[in-house]
RNA sequence: GAUUUGCUAGCUCAGUAGGUAGAGCACAUCCCUUUUAAGGAUGGGGUCCUGGGUUCGAAUCCCAGGCAGAUCACCA
């Protein structure tokens, strides 16, 4: 009934399947298998005039190369993979050889796992290897998986469409073991991070995702509804204004790894959920900030590749410290030549219109600043390069410039002509707070939908005093796919955001049944690509007729084929 | 959202100025056996993304849609 939506080889492996049960072998055995060795341990330990080497492993068969009563299997676990040779005998000693022969031989399969216990010996061609003296099956696989070859490191039918290998990460995982490496230098980076932090006695902490009021940031929420308080909740979109409100709370320094959300376009740079370190210390201002970043990144580059010289595609990058440092201003005077320190609005835009910078009439001053910038240098700055000191609009969080009016002390860090990191130090006057934020409401009602929203018990917070403090946020992301070399943001997440598969809708086989079709018919039905009774009742009778009988003889199913009257009947 | 490329067997890909769908690997049966992207023989396997249109005839040409990639715009 099924076997018509499967494939030969899922057919085959099912089959396989209910062979093994039939020979009495749980191909699901609950018990615990005792491994005792890595593939990667193996290789590496392994001495050929050491003493016989006895290990337990376990993994999953990528490869079988069976020659009569010898066989190799290539054995795949976390680590690697290594030869395994059965030869019938060792795993039979006995008479009965059903083990190798038929289980071995014919009902195992590519993609399944086994545990093999044996020594270990180097085979006449100098490959290490495990001989195998026993074999239990541990799980059997259903389906095949796709073969990726290798030899003198060309990879052939490697498995790439990037479409399966996103969706069916597991897969991916299993077939490309390179990709595997991606995400342990992940993981890795948020551990120099976080060894780094503790190190300096900061506490990792835990804010709240679900908030009744966003902020932190400039963008649009995922909004979503709790039932029992009746009411509206977002996604948080940063944990900013949460870890502040800590620091008011006296914590001296507090960091959270924090998923954040937002509800915008999706490319190679964003995904609607991202990672990001945000970090507040007290009594700190950015340019203390700024030591920190470099020496925390800096550590972390050291830890991955043992360098802080690592190759981005084409680019080298180097992060050993200092980085170079350039306010906004110098930064725009050295690649345009203009200074605009002293223009003002009409002065800007003119000078945009001049720089062929796209405007548009909502743009106040720091929104032209900041767009010449980000035309002009931003994709520029290949190295780590921090910019300094940024227009005060588009900053309602940062603490004004202690000596340059309309500029705040804020900083961020582009790498490979990307924001890696933004960085203040912290406004902490609430009444010049909530100035800003009042600003932002004007700008929300100009039509900003990623203008900030007034938050009235952050404000209340501030006004019972918050001390000093810098404050950092780290696209984790982003750095991970310089680190790792991944031209793509989904390369550095394990399940990036896709788009739904498509999904079948099918009425079930009683629907067809309730037509007065016969069963053996509805298979065939169903194949034809009719799943909805009602799209079938649409159907000319006489060319379902047809391509019923057609189907009957082209697959040799032997039936006796219903007349025309018979299918007329049916879609009446 | 715009532009563009792609979608054919489990995987990687060919394909014909429109005429019954191909290869390699994988799979099945068999041969050989310390082999290694094993080798040899034989065989099975396809809604050529979906739906319309043009046509005697469409995987191929046209239109619409789906999904994915790339580039651009907004954003981290």
């Amino acid at each position: 009934m099924q076997s018509l939506n499967l494939s030969e080889q899922e057919i085959i492996r099912r089959d396989a399947l209910s062979e093994l049960v039939k020979l009495g072998i749980d191909p699901y055995p609950a018990g615990e298998f005792p491994v005792n060795c890595s593939t990667a341990e193996i290789l590496e330990k392994f001495r050929d005039d050491a003493p016989d080497w006895h290990v337990s492993l376990a993994g999953r068969i990528m490869s079988r190369r069976i020659m009569g009563n010898a066989s190799f299997i290539e054995l795949q676990d976390e680590k690697g993979r290594i030869q395994v040779y059965v030869k019938r005998d060792n795993l039979c000693p006995e008479e009965d050889k059903t083990l190798y022969n038929t289980v071995f031989k014919h009902l195992l399969d590519n993609g399944d796992i086994i545990g093999v216990t044996g020594h270990i010996f180097r085979t006449q061609m100098g490959e290490i290897s495990v001989k195998a003296m026993e074999l239990k099956v541990l799980c059997k696989s259903l389906r095949p998986l796709p073969i990726v070859k290798e030899k003198d490191g060309v990879v052939y039918d490697a498995f790439t469409d990037p479409d399966q290998r996103y969706r069916q990460r597991y897969l991916d995982l299993v077939v490309n073991p390179k990709i595997k490496e991606t995400f342990i230098q992940r993981t890795q980076l948020i551990n120099s991070f976080r060894d780094f932090l503790n190190s300096k006695q900061y506490i990792e902490v835990e804010t709240p995702v679900l908030q009744p009021v966003y902020g932190g940031a400039a963008a649009r929420p995922f909004k979503t509804y709790h039932n029992t308080l009746d009411q509206t909740l977002y996604l948080r979109i940063a944990n900013e204004l949460y870890l502040k409100r800590l620091i008011v709370g006296g914590f001296n320094g507090v960091y959270e790894f924090a998923r954040d959300f937002r509800n915008e376009g999706m490319d190679r740079f964003h995904n609607p959920e991202f990672t990001q370190l945000e970090l507040y210390v007290a009594y700190k201002d950015y340019n203390w900030m700024m030591n920190l970043v470099e020496e925390m990144v800096e550590k972390a580059v050291i830890s991955l590749h043992g360098s802080t010289e690592i190759s981005v595609g084409e680019m080298n990058i180097s992060f050993r410290r200092p980085w170079k440092r350039f306010t906004m201003y110098e930064a725009i005077m050295e690649s345009t030549g203009i200074d605009i320190s002293g223009l003002d609005e009409n002065q800007l835009f003119e000078t945009c219109r001049q720089l062929d910078v796209p405007v548009d009439n909502t743009m106040g001053k720091g929104r032209l600043i900041d767009q010449i910038f980000g035309v002009k240098c931003e994709s520029l700055l290949i190295q780590p390069t921090f910019i300094t000191d940024y227009p005060i609009e588009m900053s309602p969080l940062a603490k004004k410039h202690r000596s340059i009016t309309g500029l705040v002390e804020r900083f961020e860090m582009i790498c490979c002509g990307k924001e890696l990191c933004n960085a203040y130090s912290e406004l902490n006057d609430p009444v010049d707070q909530r100035e800003r934020f009042e600003e932002q409401l004007i700008l929300g009602k100009r039509g900003d939908e990623e203008a900030m929203i007034l938050d009235e018990d952050f404000l209340r917070a501030l006004e019972f005093g918050m001390p000093p403090t810098s404050g950092l946020g780290i696209g984790i992301d982003r750095l991970a796919m310089i680190l790792t070399n991944s031209p793509s943001i989904q390369d550095v997440l394990f399940f990036p955001q896709m788009r739904p598969e498509k999904k079948m809708v099918r009425d079930d086989d009683e629907a067809f049944a309730k037509m007065g079709i016969p069963t053996e018919w509805i298979t065939l039905i169903q194949k034809l690509g009719y799943l909805l009774t009602d799209e079938l009742r649409k159907v000319n009778p006489n060319r379902l007729h047809q391509e019923l009988c057609g189907m009957n003889k082209k697959h040799k199913l032997g039936l006796v084929n219903p007349s025309q009257d018979e299918v007329r009947k049916w879609l009446a």
